[in-house]
DNA sequence: CTTGACCCTAAAGTTAACTTGAATGTTAAG
DNA sequence: CTTAACATTCAAGTTAACTTTAGGGTCAAG
């Protein structure tokens, strides 16, 4: 199978393919004569297992630990333990957000309480400070959580625009 | 208060609120004659407020569409209304979650089930088959999540030590 | 009046996970 | 035989959120 297709069949584009092999995440994979790369159909399973890892929060390096690129020797052991281990994050995971979203909706319920009657300024003040009261968030040393962006978009770039 | 002083109150470093003030996410600071940055007391609620914001998973981006800086005058609707979105993102972002855990903990079981007995090779398939089978993860069109990385740390520059 | 702690700026570096670009080779079709 | 669609490499660009570095000023103490 040659990389167009795997790209194809995987949904990850050509260069990703590419990219992986060259950080040592992919090394199921032959040189033609003319050389071009060329696959068995277990890269499919492989990098869509990437893939999958990535969507459950894997980092690359933790995948190129967990999965030894070759299907034939794994280690049962270190899996398992990095597979609990990721379990027991998620878990703290969910405990955060948890938090954050209570924290939100209080925020929010307290914004709506008010009908901008009063001052907005003070309201500001007050809504911040409760905010910060509860603020105890758990510090995240362990790693750290991005959740959809893209909402405050900014065009040019961003120093450039806010040295206006 | 100086720059010093705020740095260690918030706990965040100089370079780090010099940056917030770059990307025009802090206005609330002076100069004095001499060059120095002072900030008002009210300084430090608002970079903690950011802080905490951040915890709650907004992007810088966001939080300054969010938080007009000048605790005078922020719009009560625009507010409300990213603030409802981002309860939403974090509704799906724990479901999102709840499967991942659920899968991990099913391979888990499944590895578990098996004690190293049979071909190791035989059982890698299996289990990466089962992984796939259940690769039903609503992709992440809408933003990304990253956990706690930090595990498989490779020391030197990835695609050198990968070139070996 | 010097020393050390603090402050300034501007630019470049960092990390992850890729993408893009430039320059070039290969192959299948008409 | 040419052309389009693929393939290759290597280097450089991208984004977010900072940090680090280099090269200087400023200030309080002794």
């Amino acid at each position: 199978m040659n990389i167009g297709e795997l790209a194809k069949r995987s949904n990850l584009t050509p260069s990703r393919i590419r990219f992986y092999e060259s950080i040592g995440l992919l090394k199921m994979v032959e040189r033609r004569p003319n050389g071009y790369r060329t696959y068995p159909p277990e890269a499919l399973v492989l990098i869509e297992l990437i893939a999958t890892a990535q969507k459950a929060g894997f980092s690359l390096d933790e995948i190129r630990v967990l999965v030894p690129t070759d299907l034939e020797n794994w280690q049962h052991d270190t899996l398992l333990e990095t597979l609990q281990r990721k379990v027991a994050d998620i878990t703290a995971l969910e405990a955060r957000l948890a938090q954050s979203r209570k924290q939100l909706v209080a925020l929010i319920k307290d914004i709506e309480a008010k009908p901008g009657d009063i001052d907005c300024a003070e309201n500001a003040r007050r809504v911040l400070s409760r905010m910060l009261d509860n603020a105890d968030l758990p510090d995240m040393d362990a790693g750290d959580v991005k959740l959809l962006g893209k909402a405050g978009r900014v065009r040019a770039n961003r120093r450039k625009s806010a040295a206006n």
